[in-house]
DNA sequence: GGCGTATATTGATGATCGTCAATGTTCCGG
DNA sequence: CCGGAACATTGACGATCATCAATATACGCC
């Protein structure tokens, strides 16, 4: 019966407990459960064709924002499945909302795509 | 009635249909939907927080490659599970597998993780 | 004040996903 | 050839998701 294995030590996993939870800076003892779960919900906004588009259409709005009359009709999508769409890229901090009058106006968080990128380069 | 709609010539929204389906060096005309797709299936090989610490750990080993072996205890999952999710990440052109004799070797492809924040950052 | 418009929310439904138990497959050592 | 070990595959089940129709909310205008 030889089961070799490392990381037999249970590994680290929790959340460090430590008031600021963020990113340890250290170097990378492989992701905890909890910020794992963090991070996926991240990429779980991102997981969608729809969104995908979504995202950018907004980017490559000239105005920097986009309505959502705007973006409802390229996609084939109903109204409210782009709102639901559109909350969805809110809560996980990619877009940010602004309501001016009847409509809603969304734009990119300034640097919240470089920031995903930078999750997958400290994986 | 209003109705005021940029987009409304409804989008280049179709495959380039060309031979390379890659991603177009051209500007940034708003996703189309097939690229949208397969973009997804990225972002969706990534929105699980199992997965993300399977790569994450294949990333940590000093040899760079783990066997499933070393990967399903920490994660407390079944092995079922672990082969799942190993999977879905070979599928997406994370991981690579090189099967040698009873054991199954995980290691990451070399450009993978940088191609993905190239999606991004050219979204 | 009341109507139309832009958007958000709710409820429902079919599809996909994550997980496990059970089983199949391939390899190694005796 | 046989038993065991490492891994993959299958089938099932509960949970989550994407979408829509219907309804609610909030605002601008006559």
């Amino acid at each position: 019966m030889f089961r070799h294995n490392r990381y037999m030590t249970a590994l680290p996993t929790l959340a460090p407990a430590n008031g600021q939870d963020c990113c340890e800076p250290t170097g990378q003892p492989a992701l905890g459960a909890e910020e794992a779960k963090r991070k996926a919900m991240v990429f779980k906004a991102l997981a969608d064709p729809n969104r995908l588009r979504l995202l950018s259409m907004v980017k490559a709005e000239s105005s920097g924002e986009s309505c959502v009359c705007d973006l409802t009709e390229p996609l084939g999508l109903g109204q409210p499945t782009v709102s639901h769409h559109l909350k969805i890229l809110v809560d996980a901090g990619l877009l940010h909302r602004e309501k001016r009058g009847t409509w809603a106006y969304y734009s990119l968080v300034p640097g919240a795509l470089d920031g995903v990128a930078g999750i997958l380069a400290k994986l």
